[in-house]
RNA sequence: GGGCCGUUAGCUCAGUUGGCAGAGCAGCAGACUUUUAAUCUGAUGGUCAUAGGUUCGAUUCCUAUACGGCCCA
C-alpha cells in the first residue's frame, strides 16, 4: 500500500527513542565492547556497599583506601562537562558513581558515551566521600552489562498507569519501590506461617492441582484436557479431600500452600488464582484452631509490620488478641436487626431477608437463606477479627455437626477488614454421615446449584479407612497480605493478576471480524 | 452482567464553552571537573484509545467497540 508523505517517514517518539540505544549499542559493538556480557564479577551491589561503608568518613576512605567493583541499574545519569555522576540502583538502594571523563580507558569512556538511563553497568574504582558527603564510588573503569533498548517510566512520579503496572510489574517493580516492599512483605509473611506450622511438627506437602473430580469448596472449577489419557482434569479448587486422605494415611499434621482457581467473576476480593494455605490437625477440633489462629496471625503481624495495628480503609483495625467471637445467627441478627428467636426458622429468615429488602437465595433452605442474610447485612462491618462460629449444616458439606444443635457445625469463618479470610471447621470423619451430605450435594446440583458439592467416591473410601478426628482450616494468603500492606485491590498482592489481553490499538484488528 | 468514570508525547499530567495540541521529566544537539529531581541554551517529539456519525471544521459533541478503574449483582 502507498502512504503519502508525512506518513512515511513519521517515527513514533517510542520508536526514536529506541532507535538512538540501538544506535548506542551498535556503537559499543563497534568498539569491540560486548553490550551483553555473560557475567560480572562484583565485590558488593549498591545496598552491601552501603551498609559496610556508609559509616566510613571521607578521611577514613582516603586513609585506607578501599576498591571495589560494583554493578546495578542505572537510574540517574548527571554529566557535567569532564566529569559525570550515575546512580546505580540494586532494587532496594543505589550508589552514587562519579567518573572523571580524562581518566577513563578508552573501552570505559565508550561506555560512558553509550550509557542510558535504565542500562545495567559495572563500575570498579576507590570509594570516596563527595564535597557533599555522598557515599562515592570514584570509578576508574565502566563496563556495559546489559543495554537497555527501551526507556524507564519517570524516575520522580514512577509508573501511575494501574494497567501498565499490573501489565508491565517489571517496570512497576524498578521505579515504584512500595510494589516491590509489597511483595516482600508477602514473601516473609508466607515464610512466618512456615515457621509457625513446622514448628509444631507440620509436614509440608503438595497435592493434585489438576484433579479428575473438584472437590473440597463450594464453587465452579476450571476445566482442562490431558491427551495421551483422553481425560477430563479439574483445576482444583481446594486441596482438601487429598490433604484429609493424608490424615488417614497417618499424617496427622499436614499443610500445603498453594494456588487454588475458582471459576469466578474477577473484582478487588477475588482473582481467579489465588494462593491458600490449607493445615489439617489430628486430635483438635475447631476451638483449637481459633487459638491457634489469633496467636500465630497477631504474631506474625507484629513480627512483619512491627505491630498489631493495621490501617485499613481509613480504620484502625488491632489483631491483638483475644479476638470477638459470635455466632452467624448472633452476628445476623445483631447487624440485621432481627430478633434472635426470629432466626431459628426458614420463615422467619426469609422474612428478616424481605425486611432488609433481599431476595431469598435460590437455594430454598434454611443454612442458604441464613448465609444470605448474614453475608448481606453482617459481612461488611466485621473489621476487627471476628471468629464467626457455627455456620449451618446445609452450606458445611465436609463439616462435623455440633453435637447439640445438629442444625449447624463445629466450623468458623475468620473475618478481618469485612471480608473473609480464613474458614475452618473440625472434620466430618464419620463416613456414611459424609455419603448422606454427599447425597444432599448431589440434589442440590440436580436442581441446578452449579457450585454444589461432587459426590467422591474414593474420598469416601478413604474416610472408611479411619480418619482420626481432627480439624483443618485454610487462610487466605492474598487477602491477609492486602491487610497488612493497606492493598485495597487483590491485585496489587499478586505479581501478575489475570486481565484481558492488551488488544493492538492500530485498527487492525476491527477489519477481519 | 449493570451503573459511573478514565484512555492526550516513552513517563507524569495540563488543555481545547468545536477553530494549527501544551508543560515537566526522558530523548536529541551544545555548555559546564563534586552533582544528586543538577543547572543553562537550542531544536525536536502527537492517528488526543479505536471505528463510525453530526459539522464548513471534531482531540473536544453523539454512537458503538476495546482495555482499565470504582461501585453493584
Amino acid at each position: 500500500m502507498v502512504r503519502n508523505e508525512a506518513e512515511h517517514d513519521s517515527m513514533s517518539e517510542l520508536e526514536s527513542q529506541i532507535e538512538n540505544r540501538r544506535r548506542k549499542r551498535a556503537e559499543l559493538d563497534a568498539a569491540g565492547i560486548d553490550a551483553y556480557p555473560p557475567e560480572a564479577a562484583h565485590d558488593l551491589e549498591p545496598t552491601g556497599v552501603r551498609e559496610r561503608y556508609g559509616g566510613l568518613s571521607g578521611e577514613a576512605l582516603d586513609q585506607t583506601p578501599v576498591e571495589l567493583a560494583v554493578p546495578g541499574r542505572v537510574r540517574a545519569l548527571r554529566s557535567h562537562g569532564k566529569t559525570a555522576f550515575m546512580d546505580l540502583h540494586d532494587g532496594l538502594d543505589k550508589l552514587q558513581v562519579m567518573v572523571r571523563r580524562p581518566q577513563l580507558d578508552e573501552g570505559s569512556a565508550t561506555v560512558l558515551e553509550n550509557a542510558d538511563l535504565g542500562d545495567y553497568v559495572w563500575a570498579r574504582g576507590r570509594m570516596m566521600r563527595t564535597r557533599t558527603g555522598e557515599l562515592t564510588l570514584l570509578a576508574e573503569e565502566l563496563r556495559m552489562l546489559s543495554k537497555a533498548l527501551r526507556p524507564l517510566p519517570e524516575k520522580w512520579h514512577g509508573l501511575a498507569d494501574v494497567e501498565e503496572r499490573y501489565r508491565r510489574r517489571y517496570l512497576d517493580l524498578i521505579v515504584n519501590p512500595e510494589t516491590r516492599a509489597i511483595f516482600e512483605m508477602r514473601a516473609k509473611f508466607v515464610q512466618g506461617l512456615r515457621n509457625a506450622l513446622n514448628d509444631r511438627g507440620f509436614l509440608e506437602v503438595e497435592t493434585p492441582m489438576m484433579q479428575p473430580l473438584p472437590g473440597g469448596a463450594v464453587a465452579r472449577p476450571f476445566v482442562t484436557h490431558h491427551n495421551a489419557l483422553d481425560l477430563e482434569l479439574y483445576l482444583r479448587v481446594a486441596p482438601e479431600l487429598y490433604l484429609k486422605r493424608l490424615l488417614v494415611g497417618g499424617l496427622h499434621r499436614v499443610y500445603e500452600i498453594n494456588r487454588n482457581f475458582r471459576n469466578e467473576g474477577v473484582s478487588t476480593q477475588h482473582n481467579p488464582e489465588f494462593t491458600m494455605l490449607e493445615f489439617y490437625w489430628a486430635y483438635v477440633d475447631f476451638r483449637h484452631l481459633m487459638d491457634f489462629t489469633e496467636q500465630t496471625l497477631a504474631g506474625l503481624t507484629e513480627e512483619v509490620t512491627g505491630g498489631t495495628q493495621l490501617r485499613w480503609k481509613g480504620h484502625e483495625l488491632d489483631l491483638a488478641p483475644p479476638w470477638n467471637r459470635m455466632t452467624v445467627v448472633e452476628a445476623a441478627s445483631h447487624y440485621s436487626g432481627t430478633p434472635i428467636g426470629q432466626l431459628d426458622s426458614l420463615e422467619g429468615i426469609e422474612n428478616a431477608l424481605a425486611d432488609a429488602g433481599l431476595e431469598r437465595p435460590a437455594n430454598h433452605d434454611y443454612g442458604h437463606a441464613l448465609m444470605a442474610l448474614f453475608e448481606a447485612t453482617a459481612e461488611g462491618h466485621l473489621l476487627q477479627p471476628t471468629f464467626i462460629t457455627q455456620l449451618p449444616v446445609e452450606v458445611s458439606p465436609l463439616s462435623k455437626q455440633n453435637r447439640e444443635d445438629p442444625k449447624f457445625t463445629d466450623r468458623f469463618e475468620l473475618y478481618i477488614g469485612g471480608m473473609e479470610i480464613a474458614n475452618a471447621f473440625t472434620e466430618l470423619n464419620d463416613p456414611d454421615v459424609q455419603a448422606a451430605r454427599f447425597r444432599q450435594q448431589l440434589a442440590a446440583r440436580e436442581q441446578g446449584d452449579a457450585e454444589a458439592h461432587r459426590f467422591d467416591e474414593d474420598y469416601l473410601r478413604a474416610l472408611e479407612h479411619g480418619m482420626p478426628p481432627a480439624a483443618g482450616e485454610g487462610i487466605g494468603i492474598d487477602r491477609l497480605t492486602m491487610l497488612l500492606t493497606g492493598s485495597e485491590s487483590i491485585r496489587d498482592v499478586i505479581l501478575f493478576p489475570l486481565l484481558r489481553p492488551e488488544t493492538r490499538s492500530d485498527g487492525q484488528d476491527s477489519i477481519g471480524e
